[in-house]
RNA sequence: GCCUCCAUAGCUCAGUUGGUUAGAGCGCCGGACUGUUAAUCCGUAGGUCCUUGGUUCGAGUCCAAGUGGGGGCGCCA
């Protein structure tokens, strides 16, 4: 029987066995300080050679970053301590020595670390983001279920692409062609009808060639699907849901968030109101013609390509500085403070330099939005940089919407489909819609995006039977722990991410 | 698919208008020292400067093509 770090609380003064890994060490005549990791949290041990004897000291001694050990101390209280807990070591047993790893406590590059994701994921940055993701799962499924919504599953094979526009892999299905599910909406439909509030949880599989952040290949999607829903109910149902979610994870996670540099108090900014925005209101912001709060979308970006240049200017005089300090003979010291001083210096000008390159592009599509199109990347970016909490929009254009979604009465051309869009960058996090209930729009909508009407036979009895207003939405797993940890890029976000150009290991 | 930046030690990066034997930090190994926090200090080892071709007396540096990667856009959620 061993315990875990997560336990230490409740053994403060008493004697534990903690069993796991060698996250560093650094060792000196007499004392041994070795960072455990055990999967539930990291602590330090220290082996004092006066409590273990000559012996163990030496063993310790030889152990290297990522061996395998049990340690047996007694657990104290100290505040300057990660987690707030030390483990005083009084004997120590060893696993297994480590070879070499790979991966030291100073930075790597992308692509080195994502070929060594297995191992990758025992760094304290990506067991945090995992931990992160846990608590969000659990979150939904806690939401849903003190519901009653009744968690149902949708096939992952499907005979027929579900909205005919994205690109799906193909696979051999016993000699007929299936593809892996892109969507498990329109079953959700079928089962709501069934059960009255569902929703489903499984993976995803898009095929396009989206090498990008904010893109896999394989993800994790959320579908709820509610009978007698319209779209503002649908609204209420994803800002109540999204507030629930935060607020545990929050509650249960604020170490691991901590750990990741998140903005706690900015990501609690989702305690008020979402905005609700129709389509036509969000182009007329997003083209800086209309303002909230005295924020205007086009300022804002120019704001900030002003504040680039400017800090481009000052760290490049900075950098000068530095060089020249450091030309004659200094002390060491001061050489290697300024020497890493100027490494980080030249990284922050490369951002600023990108965004030098890339702000006047996205400003340039802002302003020349044209009225019925999607909103590309860049559009949502400088759309929610006007507000601190996620952001609504609905009725769209029904020409770059699904078949399915019902069209706003009294004007077809729009649809009422709704998209959440969360701050800073994040981007679209939830898509859904009321659904299309008439039989006959239907029919007539699946002619007009010239689908199969023999596919959708089955989906069209779910309005001949008992049709009713329903409505319903698709969250993006790992979009949302994107937002949630503030991480740039989704290939964190994932144990083992699959997109574009990366299929190992 | 398009635009753009890049490829130098195990890792992260310097390398001046093209010039003699290509450097630093970290990591590894050896040592010193310390209740240490990515510790610090001294020392050793470690290189197909992505590939191919070209310009040149001379190429890590310039040119072309290829390969691989970062960032942005598109497709898309």
């Amino acid at each position: 029987m061993h315990q875990y770090i997560r336990q230490f609380a409740e053994y403060v003064d008493k004697t534990v066995t903690a069993k796991g890994w060698v996250a560093n060490m650094r060792d000196s005549k007499t004392n041994i300080f070795i960072v455990l990791r055990d999967g539930t949290g990291f602590a330090q041990a220290v082996v004092s050679l006066d409590v273990v004897g000559e012996e163990q000291f030496e063993i310790a001694k030889r152990l290297t970053q990522e061996s395998a050990v049990a340690l047996k101390g007694k657990v104290v209280a100290d505040e300057r301590q990660i987690g707030g807990y030390e483990l005083q070591v009084e004997s120590l047993e060893v696993y297994h020595v480590s070879e070499e790893y790979p991966i030291s406590n100073k930075e790597h590059g992308v692509r080195f670390l994502a070929d060594k994701r297995h191992l990758w994921l025992r760094s304290k940055r990506q067991w945090a983001i995992m931990q992160v993701r846990n608590a969000i799962i659990i979150a939904i499924h806690d939401f849903f279920q003190s519901k009653g919504f009744i968690q149902m599953d949708s096939p992952i094979f499907t005979g027929n692409a579900v909205e005919g526009t994205t690109t799906l892999f193909g696979t051999d299905f016993f000699g007929e062609t299936a593809y892996l599910a892109q969507s498990g909406q329109l079953y959700g439909e079928a089962m709501a009808m069934a059960h009255g509030a569902i929703y489903t949880f499984g993976p995803t599989f898009r095929a396009e060639k989206s090498d990008t952040p904010r893109h896999l290949a394989e993800f994790w999607m959320i579908e709820p699907e509610m009978a007698f829903y319209d779209l503002d109910m649908n609204m209420d149902l994803i800002e109540e849901f999204v507030k629930s979610v935060v607020r545990q994870v929050v509650d249960r996670c604020r170490p691991q968030l901590e750990m990741l540099d998140r903005d706690v108090d900015k990501l609690m900014k989702i305690d008020q109101e979402f905005v609700r925005l129709s389509y036509d209101d969000a182009i007329a912001i997003l083209k800086g013609e209309k303002e909230i709060n005295g924020r205007n979308a086009i300022t804002i970006q120019e704001e900030d390509l002003a504040s680039a240049k400017k800090a481009i200017e000052e760290k490049t005089a900075e950098i000068a500085e530095r060089e020249a300090a450091i030309k004659g003979g200094v002390k060491k010291g001061v050489r290697k403070f300024n020497e890493t001083r100027i490494l980080q210096l030249r990284k922050e000008i490369a951002n600023h330099e990108e965004q030098l390159r890339n702000i006047p592009k996205w400003i340039e599509s802002a302003r020349n939005f044209v009225h019925g199109e999607d909103f590309g990347n860049s559009d949502e970016t400088v759309l929610t940089k006007v507000f601190d909490a996620p952001v609504f929009v609905y009725n769209w254009p029904a020409p770059i919407k699904a078949f399915y979604m019902k069209e706003v009465e009294g004007d077809p051309n729009y649809v009422k489909g709704v998209d959440l869009l969360a701050p800073d960058g994040h981007g679209e996090i939830v898509g859904g819609s009321e659904r299309e209930n008439s039989l006959a729009i239907l029919e007539r909508k699946i002619k007009e995006h010239d689908l199969p009407m023999e596919a959708f036979e089955w989906y069209l009895d779910l309005r001949r039977f008992g049709s009713v207003p329903h409505a319903g939405f698709g969250l993006g797993l790992e979009r949302l722990v994107r937002w949630i940890c503030d991480i740039h890029h989704l290939r964190e976000t994932i144990p083992f991410p699959r997109r574009y150009g990366r299929l190992f290991p």
